[in-house]
DNA sequence: ACGGTGTTTATAAACAAGATG
DNA sequence: GCCATCTTGTTTATAAACACC
C-alpha cells in the first residue's frame, strides 16, 4: 500500500540542540535591530515562516544569518508566481548561513503543519507581512549520519520488519486507529484489531500486556471518551473533539514523502491550534478557549520513537535569495527535498515554561512591520470557566505546563537569561552497532515459537495460558513464556556492556536479576537504543479528511467554525495567549540527504554547509 | 505524638462486598414500598443516613431490615436529646438484623465525613426528615477476624514498624503534606522531607524511585500546581483549591478513633462534596459547578493499603430501637464504637457507572417522609463550560466514569439488571499466616544494611550509585543493591503457594526471575497481600483546619461560600445532579471490635449477627 | 468461573532544563 | 567558561489490582 523512500539517509541525533527559550530570546531581546523594520530587520540563522495573505503554497528557503526579509519575501513570491503556482503561501527558511546553521520550533512546526494541511485555514491574517518570526535555532552539528542503519534500509527498504515496534506511542495509535473511521468511533476491540493490522507488531511479537496499555491509554487520557450505543450494549470510543487533531496514519505517512527528517515533540501541535483558535476568535484577549485542556502529546520521544516523515515540499520550489544567500545550492535544496526519506521523531516534551508574554505591537502589523518584542505582562486569561483559580494566576518559570504565579506578584519578565548551548552530542556508532547485534536474538528468542501466538486463550487464575491481557502476578511461580519478549528493562545486563560506558567491576555475574539496574544513579542516558530503527514505512495517499466531512469533528474544523472574521491577529498574539495554554513545545529535524545516497558513511559530523557550495 | 488504640481485633475483607448499582437497584426500584410513606417504608438492611435540620450530632445505630423510620427518628431523636445533645444531628444507620447484615457505601462514606468534619456545613437541609436513603448493603460475612495480625498489633501497638509502606497512596501523602503548611503550599525537597519525616519507610527502606513517583505524581495530576514566588526562583507546589479536600495525616489518624474498620473507595468522598457543592447552590439543577473537574481518590485500594481509621462517634451514644430491633444490642455497639482500633483501606475504584437519576420528591419532603424513588431521566446538566461538548452529553452503560451517550438518543433508564451478589470471599487465614512469616525477612533483607542508607550520593551516567531518583537503565550490569526493597511483584513467587490456590505444577524451582509472571492469565488474584498488616498509627489532636483560615482554601469552604440560603435541596437532588459528576464510589466497611480484645483468632467467619444478642 | 472491558495506582524510564560545583 | 552531576519536572510504558458485565 504504501511505497517507502530509497535508501535515504538518515541520521541520528542525539540530544535536543534547543535552548530553552530561544524563542523568548530572540524575540524579546529585540536587541538586534530596534529599529522594527520588517523590511530591514536582521534576523539570525534560523527558520522563518512568513505569512502573507495573497500566498496559496509553500516553500522552504533556507537564508543566512542576516538577510533583508523584503527582499527574500520578494524572492520568494515571485519565484512562486513563475513556478506556476499562484504564489508561494507560506515560505518556510531554513538557514543555510555556514557552520552554526539553525533551525527553530515552532516555524518548522509551522512548516510540517502547513505540509500536512494544506486546506488548513489559518484563519485571517494581515493585508501584509505581519507573521515573520525567527523563533529559534538548531545547532545542525547535532546530526550525524547513521551508517549502519543506513545500510540496513538499503538491504531491504520497504520491508516493514513485523517484528519491530512502530514508533507511535499508544496515544498516537489510537487516535490513528480511531480517525480512520469516518464516524470517528471504534469499540476497544475494534482498536485492537486496526492496530493489530496496521501494526504487526503487536499481532506477532508484543506481549499481551499491550491491550493492558491499550486500555490504560483509553482511561488516561481525557481525550478519548467513552460512548455508548443508543440501547447502551456498545461502547464506542471516540476523540474528544477539541483534542483531535485528525491525524491519521495516512497523514503521517503522508508527511512522509520529502525533504526532512524530522523529529518535533508534539506539543508544538498543540501551541499552534491553539494559536489558530485564539485567531478565530475576535477578542483574542479573553477568549474562554476552553482553557484547561491540554492537548496530549501525539508521540513519544524515546530514540525507539523514529517515525519516517517526509514533507511533501508540492511546488517544492527552492529559491535563489539575495546576495547574502550566495553560499545557498538551491540544486542542492531541492535535491533534499524532493528525494530523501526521513524520519519523523515526535517526542511529548513541552517547550515552553512560563512563556512569557510576547505580542505584535497591533498598529505596527497594517504597515509590514515585524514588531517582535516581550510584553513584561501576565495576562490573567483562561480565568474564565467558573473554576477560575480565585489568586494565583500568573504562570511562568522553570520547567513547564501549568505554572501558577505565587499570588499575583508584579509581573516581571520571566525570560531565563542562560544561554549555554549544549547541543548534541556524538553517537557513538559502535555502541549503537553492539545492539544491533543484540536485538534480532531478543527478536528470535520472542517470536521463535511462532505456535503459542494464539494460544493465548485459557482461563486465568493461577494457570498459565497468557489469556488475558491483563498482566498478572502469578500466584506460584510458572517458567518463562514463550512471548516473554525483550525484557530489556529488567534483563538486559546480559547483554554485557553494550553500554559504551564500562563498569569496574564488571558485569555481575549472578543471575539475581532483583533490581540491580536500580543501582545506577539518576537521570540514566540509555544511549542505547531499545529499538534502534524503526522500519520504513510505506506512503499511501491520504483519502478523506481534505473537508470537514460533517459530524464528527476535529480541531481544525472547530476553529475554523467560528472563523470569518478577518481581524488584525498575528502570530505573536498568539505566541501572547499561549502563555496561558500551558503546552508548547519544540521541534527537532534530522535532515537526510537523498543526493549523497552512497557515500555517506564516514562522516560523524554533518553540517548544512558541507552542502552549500 | 499520636496514640494508637489498643489492641484492636482487626478484620480482613477479601473482595469488595458492593453490587456495581446498589444504589441504582434499591432506590430505582421502588418496588419495596411503592406506597412512599417514609414511616412506613421499609429498608432492606444497610446503613441509612439522615439528616434533619435540628439535629446536632451524629449517631450511629444499628437497624433491622425493616424498620420504622419514623419510630426510629423518634427513639434516636429522644435518646439524643437525653443523651444532653441538643439531638442528633445524623443518623448512621447500621443493620443488625442478623446473618445478611448489609452496609452501604455513600451512606457510610457520609458517616466519615461527618465525622471527620463537625464542623462542616452541610449546606441547608429541608425542615423535615428528607435525606433518608438506603444506599446499597454490604455482605459483612466479607468480615474475617485476623489472628495473625491482630497479634502482632498486641505484641507492640505502637511501634509503627518503619519497615512497612504507609497505606496511602503517592497522592495522599502529597496533599497530606502539603496541608500541613498554612499556607498550602510546599516545595519538591519540603515533600520529600515531610513524607521521610512522617513515614520512616520512605527514608529507610523505599527505593530511590519513590522520589521518582512522587514527581510523578505531582506532574500527572492536575490537582498538584505548580507555583513560583514573585523572583521566579522557588517552585510551590499547591493543591488546586477545588480539588483540595484538605486532608491532612493528622485527620486521617482522628477519624481513626473509634468504631470501625473501614474500607472506602476515596472518591465517594468526591460525590459527597459534589452533593454539598449542589446543596450550596440555590438552583441545583444547572449549576456549573466547575463540571469537569474530577476530584481524584485519595488512596489506593490494594490489599497493601489499610489505613486504620477510627470513628469518633462522639456523643455516640447508641440508641434502643423499635420492636424489631430486639436483636441489637446497644451496649455491644458501643463498646465497639468506642475502643477498637481499625483499618481503612481506601480505594480509588469509583462506583457508578452511569447512575441515574435519584431523587426525593419533593413536595413529600416537607412532611417528614422519605421518597427514594428513581427519576429515570438523564438530565444533562454539566455543558457549561465553554468547551461543553456539542452533541455528545448522556452518560451512562456500563463501568464508570465520563460515559457519553453516543448521540442525544432517548434518555433511557440505565439502571443494571443483574444482581448476583458475589459477596466477599473467605479469607485463607493460614495463606495469611504463611504470608506473614515471609514478609519479616524481606523487609530484614531490605533495612539489614543500614550503613547505606544514606550513600546514594554518587554520579550518575554508568556509575553505581544509587543516587538519582529517577530510575534509570544501566548501560552496564552491578549487583544487587542494598535498598532494593522487597521486589514484592517481581519476586514473590518465592513464598512459593502463599496463595491458596495451587497450581499443579507446583512453584517453579529456577529462580529465574524473568517475567515468569507474565506467563500467568489476565485478572490476577493475588490474594496474598503484598503488605499485608498496615502498622498501627497513633492518634493525635488536629491543629488547624477547624476554621477556613482564610488564604488557601480546601474545598469545603469553597463550596460553602455561596451557600447561606436555605433551600430545600434534599440529598437526593445531590444524587441527580451526581449523575453528572463522574466520580461515585463505594466503602467497604471493616469492623473491628475492640470488647473481643482477646479471644477472637479462631474464626474465620464473622458477621453482625455474632455480636448481637 | 472466566474473559473482556474499564479505571486507577505504582514503578521504571527517557529526557529536558536549571542549578551547582 | 566548560563540564559533569544533581535536582526538578514532564511524559510514556508497563505491570498490576480490582471492578463490573
Ligand atoms: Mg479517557
Ligand atoms: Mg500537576
Amino acid at each position: 500500500m504504501r511505497r517507502s523512500p530509497r535508501r535515504p539517509l538518515i541520521l541520528r541525533r542525539r540530544k535536543l540542540p534547543f535552548q530553552q527559550n530561544d524563542l523568548l530570546e530572540s524575540s524579546a531581546s529585540g536587541s538586534k535591530d530596534p529599529s522594527g523594520s520588517a523590511a530591514s530587520q536582521s534576523f539570525p540563522d534560523g527558520i522563518c515562516i512568513l505569512d502573507h495573505p495573497s500566498m496559496s503554497d509553500t516553500q522552504v528557503v533556507v537564508v543566512p544569518k542576516t538577510v533583508d526579509l523584503q527582499g527574500v519575501i520578494g524572492a520568494l513570491t515571485a519565484k512562486g508566481k513563475e513556478s506556476g503556482v499562484q504564489g508561494p503561501n507560506k515560505f518556510i527558511l531554513l538557514s543555510g548561513s555556514g557552520g552554526s546553521e539553525t533551525l527553530d520550533c515552532f516555524s518548522f512546526f509551522n512548516c510540517i503543519n502547513l505540509v500536512i494541511n494544506k486546506d488548513l485555514d489559518c484563519g485571517p491574517l494581515n493585508d501584509s507581512l505581519t507573521n515573520i518570526q525567527w523563533l529559534g535555532k538548531m545547532n545542525t552539528s547535532a546530526l550525524e549520519p547513521d551508517p549502519a542503519q543506513n545500510a540496513e534500509i538499503d538491504a531491504e527498504a520497504v520491508k516493514q520488519p513485523v517484528t519491530e515496534r512502530p514508533p507511535y506511542s499508544y496515544m498516537a495509535m489510537i487516535q490513528f486507529a480511531i480517525n480512520s473511521r469516518k464516524d470517528k468511533r471504534m469499540t476497544l476491540k475494534e482498536i485492537y484489531t486496526w492496530i493489530e493490522d496496521n501494526f504487526p507488531y503487536f499481532r506477532q511479537v508484543a506481549k499481551p500486556g499491550w491491550k493492558n496499555s491499550i486500555r490504560h491509554n483509553l482511561s488516561l487520557h481525557d481525550m478519548f471518551i467513552r460512548e455508548t450505543s443508543a440501547d447502551n450494549k456498545i461502547s464506542f470510543w471516540t476523540i474528544r473533539p477539541e483534542d483531535n487533531r485528525c491525524l491519521t496514519l495516512d497523514q503521517v505517512y503522508k508527511v512522509s514523502t520529502t525533504l526532512t527528517t524530522c523529529t518535533l515533540y508534539s506539543d508544538v501541535l498543540s501551541f499552534y491550534f491553539s494559536q489558530q483558535q485564539k485567531k478565530v476568535v475576535p477578542d483574542s484577549r479573553k477568549t474562554p478557549s476552553g482553557s484547561e485542556r491540554r492537548i496530549k502529546p501525539l508521540l513519544p520521544r524515546t530514540d525507539a520513537y523514529l517515525v519516517p516523515i517526509q514533507l511533501p515540499i508540492a511546488a517544492a520550489s527552492s529559491i535563489y535569495l539575495q546576495p547574502s544567500l550566495a553560499q545557498f545550492s538551491p540544486s542542492c535544496l531541492k535535491q533534499n527535498t524532493l528525494r530523501g526519506g526521513k524520519r519523523v521523531r515526535i517526542a511529548p516534551k513541552v517547550t515552553q515554561d512560563g512563556v512569557p508574554a510576547v505580542a505584535v505591537n497591533p498598529q505596527e502589523s497594517k504597515e509590514s512591520k515585524v514588531m517582535v518584542k516581550v510584553e513584561p505582562v501576565c495576562v490573567p486569561i483562561k480565568c474564565e470557566t467558573p473554576k477560575c483559580l480565585p489568586k494565583r494566576q500568573a504562570r511562568s518559570s522553570r520547567r513547564k505546563q501549568h505554572l501558577v504565579h505565587s499570588r499575583q506578584e508584579e509581573p516581571v519578565l520571566l525570560c531565563s537569561d542562560s544561554s549555554l548551548f549544549d547541543s548534541g552530542v556524538g553517537f557513538d556508532a559502535s555502541a549503537f552497532q553492539e545492539m544491533r547485534d543484540m536485538e534480532p536474538d531478543e527478536h528470535q528468542q520472542e517470536s521463535h515459537s511462532p505456535n503459542q501466538e494464539f494460544s493465548f486463550k485459557t482461563p486465568i487464575k493461577s494457570r498459565s495460558h497468557l489469556t488475558s491481557s491483563t498482566p498478572s502476578k502469578p500466584p506460584s511461580n510458572i517458567l518463562a513464556e514463550p512471548w516473554k519478549v525483550t525484557p530489556v528493562h529488567k534483563e538486559s545486563q546480559n547483554l554485557l556492556d553494550c553500554s559504551p560506558i564500562h563498569t569496574p567491576g564488571g558485569p555481575a555475574v549472578t543471575p539475581l536479576h532483583d533490581y540491580t539496574n536500580f543501582s545506577f544513579s539518576s537521570t540514566p542516558f540509555k544511549d542505547v537504543p531499545l529499538f534502534n530503527s524503526p522500519r520504513e514505512l510505506l506512503t499511501s495517499v491520504p483519502s478523506r479528511l481534505t473537508g470537514p466531512t460533517d459530524s464528527p469533528r476535529c480541531s481544525r474544523e472547530l476553529l475554523q467554525a467560528g472563523g470569518g472574521t478577518p481581524t488584525n491577529h498575528s502570530i505573536t498574539e498568539g505566541l501572547v495567549l499561549d502563555t496561558m495554554n500551558d503546552s508548547l513545545s519544540k521541534i527537532l529535524v534530522d535532515i537526510s540527504f537523498s543526493g549523497l545516497d552512497d557515500e555517506d558513511l564516514g562522516m560523524t559530523n554533518i553540517s548544512w554547509s558541507d552542502f552549500i557550495p
